[in-house]
DNA sequence: CAAAAACGCTACTAATTAGTAGATATTAAT
DNA sequence: ATTAATATCTACTAATTAGTAGCGTTTTTG
């Protein structure tokens, strides 16, 4: 219990303290946005100053990336959770309603990229970036291997799908459900579901 | 040719300027956003100064929502060119393709909803409030009438379908299309269209 | 207990930007 | 031509906010 156990309980302290700065980042990115959020709101949120916050962050650019990494990095880990025994297109549509359950949750996955400015800065960041290009590869693996066994359209360039994909997960649609009508946060999932694949015309199948 | 076409003569250019400026605000708030556009951006564009373009609207909320009420207005005035001989449905799907079409051309039908803090301004802003119920009350009737006619599912609650529909308007889908594939305009467009009605899934009518 | 190291905070700087005051130029009227 | 009115601009203010310097306090070590 001497240089180690002091060490690793500093440290501890320190990782813990870093997540509840990622948590509150977050929360304000998903309410106000990149622009809106003041390094200042962060820091209060938690009960520390500017200062402390700039220990752990060099920068707000590099705290926002931090949070999307962890965001990026909780869906890679949810789809590698997934039983194998679920198809193609069923892990997507698992992973989607993970998304939207984050999302309702206050918990804004991907937002930010509707923003040129936003969009640009995370590009700049490598490691950010690196993880997106790998969740991409695995979703548009997914994809094809749904095309291919009749679950998704074949007529459809994969493109397509992936970019509209990704767009459900952060569709305004969400935020107007929520305010605007009665529905609980299982039944506006459901719907987004039924509306991102089936579409809103009636359907003769299924 | 006295006083009355001076005055005229002046009062048009005033309007054309006033045009000016709304069109350069347009298409700066689809490139930058709301936070990051500033008056400067605007005037600047135009080949006006700050004062200049404060003699035309008071506040930066102001013109904003004057870009925003003019794009209102274009949906109505486009909806109400569409013939009868349409049906709901068909009324529907064109006036987005319009909107996708406007948007893929830099003239950003609706993204600024996507922020909290801008439509709270702009629902302080009560002509465009007015505007807006208008536009939505002919939608949701349309929206209604589709669904009785067979053509869009009546097992969806309506405000389901009518958000749905908004969002698809500033569906971010649109731009990765844009900026990632090399699709065209029309490809885009069609491939949108496909993906908001039938939605990604493979179907068996049609 | 005393010296040193680490930590966190208050109070600043520098840059940006909405909005304006007041000087300057331009046009109209007599 | 000269005065009045109007239009436009340059140069400012005030507020916000990312990022930092350096001081005071606590914790660690001998």
């Amino acid at each position: 219990m001497s240089i180690f156990s002091k060490l690793n309980f500093k440290d501890q302290a320190f990782r813990l303290r870093e997540d509840a700065i990622l948590d509150a980042t977050t929360t304000i990115l998903a309410s106000k946005g990149f622009d809106l959020m003041t390094m200042d709101d962060v820091a209060n949120q938690i009960g520390i100053s500017k200062p402390s916050l700039y220990k752990h962050f060099k920068s707000k650019e590099d705290l926002v990336g931090a949070a999307m990494i962890r965001l990026i990095d909780g869906a890679s880990t949810q789809l590698e959770a997934f039983p194998d025994s679920l198809s193609a297109k069923e892990k997507l549509s698992a992973l989607l309603e993970w998304a939207l359950r984050v999302r309702l949750g206050g918990g804004l996955p991907f937002l930010p990229s509707t923003s040129n400015a936003v969009r640009e800065m995370l590009m700049r960041n490598l490691k950010y970036v690196g993880r997106v290009i790998k969740l991409n590869s695995q979703l548009e693996k997914l994809v094809i291997r749904a095309q291919k066994e009749g679950d998704l359209d074949p007529s459809l360039h994969s493109d397509v799908i992936l970019f509209s994909y990704y767009a459900r997960s952060c569709d305004p649609a969400v935020e107007y459900l929520q305010k605007f009508s009665k529905m609980d946060t299982d039944a506006i999932i459901e719907n987004m579901l039924r509306v991102c694949f089936q579409g809103l015309e009636k359907t003769s199948h299924h």
